[in-house]
DNA sequence: TTGTATGCGTTATCAA
DNA sequence: TTGATAACGCATACAA
């Protein structure tokens, strides 16, 4: 015996289909119709199928969030904070992984339209025309957790890199580090790209000279200490600030291995303030680029416009905080 | 205009709407009609609903991944595994965290029941009469990484922890550390319980002097600091085994802070072999469980036993290896 | 308030 | 090989 079906549930309790629907879904009945329809739902141990009701519906009253790499802590606190808005309103949470190629991504976006979730949060590493021509055209609403051109026309959530930069700075300055270097992942990625601009802007706002950049292979570990390796061969700063958090515990890494105290010898900042940063050692003094207001603004938006498509693209920016750890002095 | 249905197609077509289902199934059709449905379908930008497809086929190609925390490293390993297996064979994977509170596993178990996904594979962090039901009358088939008595009549794949803890124990009685602490996480869980009993053994088998055991709030870095603090006020171990990663890396923190050096003072060993272990201060030596292959063998069994429900349920084991890092001389 | 009947978009059965 | 048509299980417009 297979899944019972409204049908069998109206027969047993000796009513329609449409009167079980009904009080299933809530609506008014009288108290004995419904007593009736739960104890038959009840009895036969009844639950409805959600892909007949999606087709129906027409909702899946799924959501999915889409990211580049779920071995990034920073996308924990931002899927924590998704999920806790999007099951709050009722709906089920997809976590997807990009990867880093923006054709996945696109590709991800197109299959939107098959109805496999209601709508889509996406936080893409590289965007081109193409991703912003498949956003704009998806069935579903989109929000977009990163920087798109706000010709693109989309509910956006971002960060500001450029101010989060300039708090890491300061904060170096204030404790006496003037030869600051700067590792930063790939700069033909969004983050990339906001990063560098915002070293760039911060060394020309308080003159200082950069002790060096390096551009990381990836946002990974593994690129933070292949990273490091190259870099203590050439230069020799007091400070290094790193696109990422993981980027970071890997330059530390590294530094160890050159015999190099931190913070004594080297000061070492990340950013995302993820989960990593208080569980490194030293624990690390992150900026907080605010991902998980990220996340549940973002989660918001899209809430709010599978409500209203008609309502105008918001585009909101996080503010940066620092959060100081034993990584600097 | 909304999206085109395989009605507009057919129209468009000049065919049956069976026609172009055919064709989009790949199902035998001469070559002109292939030729004529595939540019409609371009023209019209068609895309098959799923929603619906879902409904008529009673299959959603989609798979359920069920973990207790995705702050811990060790189900993003898994997570990776799983995705990997399910996705070469068409399906999308739903990663879905339940908590540790074996209630919301019941319910997303008995959830399943309404068709979301096709299939489940659950690492239940606690287990009870209730979950076995419930996993034993799901209408989907299950799949649980972690241990269930045989009597559960279910597929499962699960971790040697006592042969893992014997690993550990070993690595350190041949660097000659004998006062061996063990931090385990809450024994009323499947890998608490299992852990203990491994420790429990491996002390028994290699006649140790126990230098105390300690239970963990939660599987944590937080409850791992929280342990060494009380435990650092009470012995003074030189070697420590840790039941996860999460939890050894708080206990480094603690040893820090108390003065005492890793691997010097007090050799320190976690258990998953995660991507933190690697990635600690100084990394990690720990026990792999295999969670990668058990989740790849979760993921395979799930297939095979949707392709075929009558076969009889398999119990995997995977055996452990030890990742030997700088937290041990 | 309740019941009847229709349709959501697709696949599958059956005739042609 | 192709086309007409009946489901899949549910929600809802409309009638009673």
């Amino acid at each position: 015996m297979s899944r019972p079906t409204i049908a069998e549930v109206a027969r047993a309790a000796g009513v329609s289909v449409a009167s079980v629907s009904r009080v299933l879904n809530g609506l008014p009945a009288t108290e004995e119709m419904v007593v009736r329809v739960q104890r038959a739902v009840q009895e036969l141990g009844y639950v409805p199928d959600s892909r007949a009701r999606s087709l129906k519906v027409g909702r899946t009253f799924q959501l999915t969030l889409a990211v580049a790499d779920v071995g990034n802590p920073v996308y924990v606190t931002m899927m924590r904070a998704v999920e806790e808005v999007v099951s709050a309103a009722g709906y089920r949470l997809v976590v997807t992984t990009t990867g880093s190629d923006v054709v996945d991504e696109v590709a991800l976006v197109r299959g939107m339209a098959r109805g496999y979730a209601d709508g889509l949060v996406i936080s893409p590493l590289r965007v081109d025309d193409d991703l912003i021509k498949s956003i704009r055209e998806c069935d579903v609403p989109v929000v977009v957790a990163g920087n798109v051109p706000a010709s693109a026309g989309v509910d956006t959530v971002r960060a500001n890199s450029p101010k989060g930069m300039a708090l890491a700075v300061e904060h170096l300055l204030a404790k006496g580090r003037d030869r600051i270097a700067f590792v930063n992942g790939p700069v033909d990625t969004v983050p990339g790209a906001a990063r560098a601009k915002g070293f760039a802007d911060a060394v020309k706002q308080y003159k200082l000279e950069a002790a060096g950049t390096i551009e990381a292979d990836d946002f990974t570990f593994a690129a933070g200490r292949a990273a490091g390796r190259e870099f203590f061969e050439t230069n020799r700063p007091n400070a290094v600030i790193c696109a990422n958090d993981l980027l970071a515990v890997g330059v530390m890494h590294e530094l160890a291995a050159y015999g190099l105290a931190v913070p004594a010898d080297v000061a070492v900042i990340g950013m995302d303030d993820s989960e990593l940063a208080e569980q490194s050692f030293p624990p690390l003094t992150s900026v907080n680029l605010g991902s998980a207001e990220r996340g549940r603004r973002a989660a918001e938006l899209l809430l709010a416009r599978i409500d209203d498509d008609t309502r105008k693209p918001k585009r909101i920016v996080v503010q940066p905080t620092l959060s100081v750890r034993r990584s600097t002095p």
